[in-house]
DNA sequence: AGCCAGGCCCTCC
DNA sequence: GGAGGGCCTGGC
């Protein structure tokens, strides 16, 4: 089924740049994931994104889909407001069609609960091992053979337990899964769904009650799936990318006075964010993605 | 061998 | 507040 469209849409780019993490590249431009326990295969076409679906229907997911994808945000409004600095023009120009997905709240705050000190495809061995041991099976669309799951619910991960998920590889964040798995399981945890809602403040204080979220994570999830376009994740790429482009934005020196490194705090954090916030305003989080993936490309590019 | 990867938390100070 | 260190794991 066709999800129709004009506007520019870089699906290797959204799906697979490390926002989500349950998406394989299978090659001639198509792409398999799981959206709300549905195996969704998905490629794109000229006058949109085509998508086969399973075990529900397409008529029945589309709306769903489209909806994850963001198809609808208005990419000439967010690039005419990002083309006003230089660095995310150059960002716009070279990553046209990157988008910010929306997802499903649950699964993306665990995905970045472990992504703690760790890298895309670790955190998406992690993720996927958890769907596949844990998860509810799902049939794909195209063959026979099952072959994915849907994340696991907090019940599913519990009953797993922590030494489960350490056997997975999550390592010191098995705890944090299973400790957020947990107070939602109990109704304890943040309503996630309410936090669509909240005010952006409200939203982060509630996420930073969870162990093993603090403001980078946070940002993160509320970016991703709780409709909070001004979030803005600081991690070590933003870090670099505000160092390099602007000098006048609250960030540390790299080195100390004794010339060691220098991570930032929580504190510098949250300054770098609120400065991106007053400079980008709702666009923060456009800003934040374009920032990331284009710091990253020219770095890459230049070993 | 030792450092680092899209952090976070704890213990001092 | 902030500096320093530890944390699972895996790759260089």
């Amino acid at each position: 089924m066709l999800i129709p469209f004009t506007s520019p849409y870089d699906l290797r780019g959204t799906l697979c740049g490390g926002q989500a993490f349950r998406w394989r590249d299978e090659g001639g431009g198509r792409f398999c994931g799981v959206i709300l326990g549905n195996v969704v295969r998905m490629r794109r076409v000229d006058d949109g994104i085509e998508f086969v679906s399973a075990p529900d229907d397409e008529t029945s997911l589309a709306p769903l889909v489209r909806d994850y994808l963001r198809v609808d945000d208005d990419m000439d409004e967010i690039y005419a407001a990002l083309s006003e600095d230089e660095h995310l023009a150059d960002a716009v120009k070279h990553h046209q069609g990157l988008r910010v997905l929306r997802q499903e709240p649950w699964e993306c705050l665990i995905g970045f609960i472990c992504s703690a000190n760790n890298n895309i495809p670790r955190i998406t061995a992690n993720v996927e091992d958890m769907a596949t041991n844990y998860g509810k099976v799902l049939p794909d669309p195209d063959s026979q053979e099952r072959v994915r799951s849907a994340f696991p619910s907090p019940r599913e991960l519990v009953d797993a337990g922590e030494q489960a998920l350490r056997d997975l590889k999550l390592g010191f964040r098995a705890p944090n899964v299973i400790g957020a798995a947990e107070r939602a399981l109990h109704g304890d945890a943040p309503d996630l769904y309410a936090l669509r809602e909240a005010d952006f403040d409200d939203a982060l204080a509630a996420l930073i009650t969870l162990r093993g979220i603090a403001d980078k994570v946070a940002n993160c999830v509320m970016l991703f799936s709780l409709d909070k376009p001004q979030a803005f994740p600081v991690d070590v790429w933003i870090v670099k990318a505000m160092r390099d482009w602007y000098p006048e934005a609250p960030v540390p020196p790299a080195l100390n006075s004794n010339g060691n490194k220098t991570a930032p705090t929580e504190k510098h954090k949250r300054e770098m964010r609120e400065w991106a916030q007053e400079r980008f305003g709702e666009h923060a989080g456009y800003a934040n993605q374009y920032m990331f993936h284009h710091k990253r490309w020219l770095d890459q590019a230049a070993e």
